[in-house]
RNA sequence: GGGCGUUUAGCUCAGCUGGUUUAGAGCAUCUGCCUUACAAGCAGAGGGUCUGCGGUUCGAAUCCGUAAACGCCCACCA
């Protein structure tokens, strides 16, 4: 005898092995339809978090529906080598160990970098296997490997090639941490809470003075006061009359001495702080735009480190933030400091080592995003490639529409390195390879006696994403062998699933790459996740200690069990509030599935007439699995998916557990005729395969022992199937009998009448509106001796109203006709506000004149059903 | 500073182009039950002036306007 309670620990991991051992997930091209979804590859040497559990869930049932719809399925695995990220971790990891990344050749440094990679690398894929993820293993990259890095520097090359890359000195985000410029995309801004300093700038011109205040110098507001040393101007709104005095002149740095002149533009707001500015072209994007525009020398006082550099000439060495104390004080000290005001304003931080970003000129590549966003902006707005929700659009629109060049190098080792080489007497050549490159170089510079130790490769490396946006080509090898069968099979692929926080970095780059090297989508259904909080709602994170680990929560309720409660609260696009609760339930469901299945295989079988209230049962279960299969089919289509999971839950629950089986159930120690045991083994078989796609294990534990099964054989390769018609009149018989079961049920709870004692049932009615399997059926859930209809119902009965006809199970014992009085009475009311209701509206001229004739029609309905179940109410008052 | 979204039962959410028995689901709550599959269960019940205000309409949770609260995205105001 099988357990009352579902172990799930030995069962999933035996039926993983299976899956594997009989090749299920591998995928390779046929004839049958595609279905494909690339992996958003988590960082090589991640762990897995709530996000993945919920993003890599989602991608597993939408495969695992694919699968047994008939389709091809494919689900491509990997992970990326997280360029900052990775190169961080390695670097703190070498310090722990007394190293610097400064003592290392690039070489040894990167020998460092794939031992990590080897060590952690592909965890997290293997955490993935205990969640049930169907990936064809098979096909497993990593954004650094041969073809990948091959595709990468092909690309490049293409795009320098095209005019799109070019390289130049600009204003990009520097993160003083990692040492490297960041894209746009990559910097946080968030509020800081910090003072606004006034400065006094002394005027040069003898006898000028403010003529407001006889000051003899000029007060300019600033939040970041360490950057005065960089100060090259100081600018006015040539509109603003206080500030008219300014004019021409020439004002003193304070502590640093230098003279630098006023200038004047309408850029400055002259409602800020004093209306005056000070420039510091090399450390501020707007600064740098004023200093292009008048010619402004640019003084760079910072190391990459955000020291402050020899150019800053005082302070050199400290601290960027360090300094900002160290000047206030001085400051203070030689009277130059006018007041400080507390002031909050937007900083820009390292999305990856969260320090606050510094604005920085330097020589760096960039891809023109002109002509790409062009060709990505399109198919999204027309919907060719659909957005779940799709409200995305909008905002992939906005972003699309404002695009700036990206910047694509990093100053870093861990990642594809920019394949250009420099030559020594100046100018660079772009190749795929140092032979290809010296082939360029001696053409380029007419010098044939160069050698390949000539020529000296860019140290940067590519950003990450760079080699992300072709991940649905790559993985097909589409970037090195186009048109080879596998591309032109799998891609475009169908749905891919991710957070709407990388529409920007991946999505929106993944369909400009689709576009430009396959002329096609990269995918047609984007569904965005939503984020994983807390039942509180707030953010997982390490600090809060709110976020589970996702290994922890599967021994405790099993893959199934977490795979259902992360569904349960997911609707697409909907942060999730994530609680332990919603595991609780998913595992209290497989119980109950257990269950049913221990009741079902436990029934001893004859060859017995089938009962026509047990023919009734299965011609009613399998309508309202036709039925719940076709809502399922369109949920899924619609991408809702927690609610195909609820119409399933209900169907089997409620549906079969708690209706069907009871209806077919065998009196104990008695046997069940064949044909409803079949029957009822094909729904249960049908309701494990529309499970399956959401709770894989449990459901190909039972299906594998519903019936003799062979061996490689399995619920997950075998068709879900088509479901024949629904028949409307077995549905609606079944709820007229379902009205008629509560309300028995209900006067036995009301007067605790146990289930054993058998009742009988009056039907206030001339003709019996049961049909005889109706009848049946009522009497055994029940427990009924009888059922007759009736001119006037026994004196000492309980009634109740189904439909619209009065029911009535005499009783014995006293009946408390005034308990009995207020029900109906209460019951009356609620009847008699209902049909004053729709009175309202019959009576209405302009409704009947106005509304359609449908509607009307159902008005009319509803009136005579109130009507004729008053009268029920009063006629059975009446007899009290 | 712009833009978008949300606001329906204690909680999480459905409710599509206005009319489908005076608003639905799951969970939670309450009341009975150790009824021979399951107490991780069974049976039953209660619970909402659909954020406020105004408008359109025969009719509004649904459409329009407006206010508030919350959330997200974008943006160089020192």
């Amino acid at each position: 005898m099988l357990d009352s309670v579902y172990s799930p620990q030995a069962i999933e991991s035996k039926w993983y092995q299976y899956w594997l051992d009989n090749k299920f997930f591998h995928s390779e091209p046929d004839e049958r339809e595609p279905y494909t979804i690339v992996i958003p590859p988590p960082n090589v040497t991640g762990v897995l978090h709530m996000g993945h559990m919920l993003n890599n869930t989602i991608q597993d049932i939408l495969v695992r529906r694919a699968r047994m719809m008939g389709k091809n399925a494919c689900w491509v695995p990997g992970t990326d080598h997280a360029s900052i990220a990775t190169e961080a971790k390695v670097v703190a990891k070498l310090a722990a160990q007394g190293i610097k990344k400064t003592d290392l050749t690039r070489e040894e440094f990167l020998e460092h970098a794939w031992d990590w990679t080897r060590e952690h690398g592909g965890i997290i894929l293997k955490q993935l296997r205990r969640l049930g993820a169907s990936c064809d293993w098979d096909r497993t990259g990593f954004t650094m490997d041969q073809t990948r890095s091959e595709s990468v520097i092909r690309v490049f090359c293409n795009l320098f090639d095209k005019g799109l890359i070019y390289r130049g000195v600009r204003m990009v985000n520097w993160d003083p941490k990692a040492l490297t410029a960041l894209s746009d995309e990559e910097v946080i801004f968030k509020e800081h809470q910090g003072k606004l300093y006034y400065l006094r700038y002394k005027v040069v011109e003898d006898g000028c003075v403010n003529p407001a205040t006889g000051a003899d110098y000029a007060i300019v507001a600033t939040t970041r006061p360490e950057t005065i040393t960089g100060d090259t101007a100081m600018c006015i709104n040539p509109h603003d009359p206080k500030n008219e005095w300014l004019k021409g002149k020439h004002v003193v740095v304070p502590l640093v001495g230098r003279q630098i002149p006023v200038i004047e533009d309408d850029y400055v707001d002259v409602e800020f702080g004093t209306g005056c500015l000070k420039v510091t072209p090399a450390h501020d994007v707007n600064d740098y735009m004023l200093g292009e525009k008048y010619n402004l020398p640019s003084i760079d006082i910072f190391n990459d480190d955000g020291t402050l550099s020899e150019a800053a000439g005082l302070y050199v060495g400290m601290d960027r933030f360090d300094c900002r104390k160290q000047i206030e004080k001085d400051l203070a000290e030689a009277q130059l400091l006018e007041k400080t005001e507390n002031y909050t304003n937007n900083v820009g931080f390292s999305e990856r080592t969260n320090v606050p970003i510094e604005p920085k000129l330097s020589m760096q590549w960039f891809l023109r995003m002109e002509h790409l966003a062009k060709i990505a902006l399109d198919p999204v707005i027309n919907d060719d490639i659909m957005f779940y929700p799709a409200k995305y659009k909008n905002t992939y629109r906005h972003w699309l529409e404002n695009i700036k060049d990206w910047c694509i190098s990093r100053q870093l080792w861990w990642g594809h390195r920019i394949p250009a080489y420099y030559l020594p007497e100046g100018g660079f050549v772009v190749a795929q390879n140092a032979e290809q490159a010296l082939e360029k170089a001696k053409k380029q510079s007419g010098n044939n006696k160069l050698t390949i130790a000539d020529l000296r490769q860019d140290p940067d490396c590519l950003d990450t994403w760079f080699s992300s946006w072709l991940w649905p080509i790559s993985l097909f090898n589409g970037i090195l062998d186009p048109h080879n069968k596998e591309i032109d099979y799998y891609y475009p692929t169908t749905d891919l699933v991710t957070g709407p926080d990388i529409i920007f970095f991946w999505v929106a780059r993944m369909i400009m790459a689709g576009y430009e090297y396959e002329g096609k989508m990269p995918f047609k259904n984007v569904y965005f996740t939503g984020i994983v909080r807390d039942k509180l709602g707030r953010k997982m994170s390490k600090s809060l200690g709110n976020s589970p680990d996702p290994l922890e929560l599967i021994d405790k309720f099993g893959a199934d069990g977490v795979r259902m409660g992360m569904m349960l609260s997911a609707p697409a696009g909907n942060d999730i509030l994530f609680d332990e609760s919603l595991c609780e339930q998913g595992r209290n469901f497989n119980n109950k599935i257990w269950n049913c299945f221990r009741l079902i295989k436990g029934w001893q079988v004859a060859e017995q007439e089938q009962s026509p209230a047990a023919a009734l049962a299965c011609e009613w279960f399998r309508s309202k699995l036709s039925d719940t299969a076709a809502e399922v089919a369109d949920l899924f289509s619609k991408y809702r998916l927690s609610e195909a999971l609820m119409a399933v839950y209900k169907l089997f629950w409620d549906e079969f557990s708690a209706w069907y089986l009871e209806m077919i159930k065998p009196a104990y120690g008695c046997p069940i005729d064949q044909i409803t045991y079949q029957q009822t083994l094909s729904y249960f078989e049908s309701l494990l395969k529309l499970l399956h796609p959401f709770m894989p294990f449990i459901t190909e534990e039972l299906w594998q022992n519903l019936y003799e099964r062979k061996q490689g054989e399995s619920i997950m390769v075998s068709p879900l199937g088509e479901f024949a018609q629904a028949d409307n009149s077995a549905l609606e018989q079944m709820e007229q009998i379902k009205d008629v079961v509560v309300g028995v049920r209900n006067i036995r709870q009301q007067r605790s009448i146990a289930q054993k004692e058998q009742l009988l049932l009056e039907v206030v009615a001339q003709q019996m509106p049961l049909s005889d399997s109706a009848q049946q059926v009522i009497c055994k859930l029940c427990n009924l001796s009888a059922i007759q209809t009736v001119s006037q119902k026994s004196a000492t009965s309980a009634s109740f109203i189904a439909g619209v006809t009065e029911y009535a199970v005499p009783l014995n014992a006293f009946i408390d006709v005034e308990a009995e009085r207020a029900k109906l009475l209460s019951e009356l009311q609620y009847q008699e506000g209902f049909l004053q209701n729709v009175m309202r509206k019959l009576s209405n001229e302009r409704f009947v004149q106005n509304a359609k004739p449908e509607i009307v029609a159902l008005e009319r309905k509803k009136q005579s059903d109130a009507e004729s179940r008053i009268a029920a109410i009063r006629e059975s008052l009446q007899a009290l």
